[in-house]
DNA sequence: CATGAATGAGTTTTCATTCAT
DNA sequence: CATGAATGAAAACTCATTCAT
């Protein structure tokens, strides 16, 4: 951790502040304890908040683009059904290495509009790069049209990550996303996606 | 607007300004100012900015417990599929009057754990209720539990109206949803409820 | 209590308050709620929080001095020793019916200057009465006039119950004037008197 | 003065302005203004009001501690008599030096509970060290035990400061206590010692 | 008399940001 | 790179006081 240089530290306690209480929730000061580093220095490596929260967003971004690009590369001549399996399994790997990605997510997109502009950027693109997927099989507008389909699949995986805190008892930063739990929520999404599939070659 | 009393004039106001931006991103001052109110009225009407948040927040859940229990009464007899079906709607007609519902929700979900007691004890519930309906169809655990498919269909639900902006141009000047948009995630929503419902039986 | 008419009963909760934490220390909204009254009630009838803390003081200095002439009406011939004892019991006597008393007064000695006139116009007259008691036996200038002695005195007798609380490890608000705490310095009081005036005679 | 560095610059506006109209007649603003710095600066040096006061209250303990030391660490042998004018001139020469202190220690006694734990540790430790002067001529219980015979002493020292203002004009407009009261003070106060020690004997 | 509502100025405290060294 | 000090704006909240009813 401490091997890590100045720059990235803070980045890095930035990461799991924004995370875990929102843009708003957290302040510089908050960060720059975090990361063991002097206040004026944040402002040094990343400008101001706004920017560093930026790049924190460009951070996953990046991975998670990465990390799609290789589930969807491999056997590109696969099936509709098997390529969505391996983007959900991407997602829930990702999620499994980034558990406060969901949340930074879902809480960017409620805290008013003032980083809407990196979400669309990257996360419209990721959306409707998996869109493509489905375009073949799809109804172009509907109620079955693609973009409800991934708002459904993407919801139906992030949401369990967000609700869990709700639903059962625990609260517990870092055991909500247990290894078993992900893996039950994998095999779920696998079930609707198939459900889904097959719903739409009817 | 202006007929209304202060102390729910204020009330509105602060249930805008928290869905539209979140808990943290609002401030006592902003909401005076959109409720037309002296700042310091604000504290004697409603004590404190949590308490005056957990107000708004217990606003939204009893009208949801009532439009709930309105769609689970009538025809108590029907099956799963059309009880799926009435309580997907009546979410759906929920946000219809009140749009900033889901944002609100999310937010707290993810603003650090401030309020989960209160979005525990009401939604917690909700779920549960809305869980017992397909207690009958499906295994008691695994990936097709109930608790499962109830957070697949919330997030299905609520997501679009979180992801929306991100995706395309669904909301008006307000921020609200248009008619057609509803519609057509309804009819979606019920698709997706038909397939589950189907797969249970397999 | 509560067959008191309203006006006693906000001045006397404005009493416990004031001499409990000091004049700045209290609201007018404690007062109110103490009295078990309306806020606006208390402006009614007492004007402002300057006027109601004057009222308190001059309701304890009338008292006072009541005390006083009482103690030093009996048996007017006596001798200083005896009329210095009946003065030490007097104060004594009273501050055992009002504990707050000798708090309330440093504390308005000690919290700038905003109430001096008050204090100077009775404590400075109680003092010059009682000093008066003095001047037969006491040089008019110097380290034994009667006013180094009077301040002796009342600090001696006036200290001992805002002291108590720290020198003791209690800070009983009611218990911390007990019967008998009281008797062993009246005691301590008469020996100190009789030192002084067996001194002044030498 | 302008020559100190911004923290002790704070710390001895906020000493000076506390002795003058106590802790809860100070507002943070007040001080930041005396001190000419600005109102962020002094959270950022001294935490909070508390904090800072608490400080301003070990500056003075600190000091008088000193002061008490090297009073009695002088000529050990001596007896009682001797050690109790030397401590009565430290105290005397200690408010010649730090003329706010009396008031200061008096308001925190009187203005609520809030800061005892400060006054009694110090406060409790030096009464106790001097009342140990005491007790080889002392009896343990009743009215001429030590402690009755410190308080008096002490309160005759302290209220002597804090009832000047009424008494009479003993304080020049700076609030200052002027050269002559303080010498004619410590006689008197040296008589008192004597009396009081001869009066032990018989 | 009594009350609930209203208000302007003030309180303590925090924040993002800057700057001299 | 790194730091301690500095700052202006704004946050949440309280207060003495007033007023219509």
């Amino acid at each position: 951790m401490s091997e890590l240089d100045t720059s990235t530290r803070i980045l890095e306690a930035a990461q799991e502040l924004f995370g875990d209480v929102g843009y708003d929730g957290v302040s510089m000061r908050d960060i720059a304890d975090r990361a063991d580093a002097n206040k004026a220095l944040v402002f040094y490596h990343h400008d101001n908040k706004a920017e560093l929260f930026r790049r924190v967003l460009n951070r996953f971004f990046e991975a998670q683009r990465q990390a799609m690009d290789e589930a969807l590369r491999q056997d590109a001549e696969d099936g509709v059904r098997a390529k969505l399996h391996r983007v959900g399994d991407a997602y829930i790997d990702f999620i499994h290495e980034h558990p406060r990605y969901p949340r930074l997510i879902q809480n960017t997109l409620t805290s008013g509009g003032e980083h809407f502009d990196v979400l669309r950027e990257h996360l419209g693109g990721l959306l409707r790069t998996t869109e493509g997927i489905l375009t073949d099989i799809c109804p172009e507008e509907g109620p079955k049209a693609a973009r409800h389909i991934m708002v459904t699949l993407t919801g139906a995986a992030s949401n369990y990550f967000t609700y869990a805190p709700v639903v059962e008892g625990n609260w517990d930063k870092d055991g909500m996303i247990s290894e078993e739990a992900l893996e039950e929520r994998r095999e779920h999404l696998h079930w609707v996606v198939d459900l889904i599939v097959d719903g739409l070659k009817d």
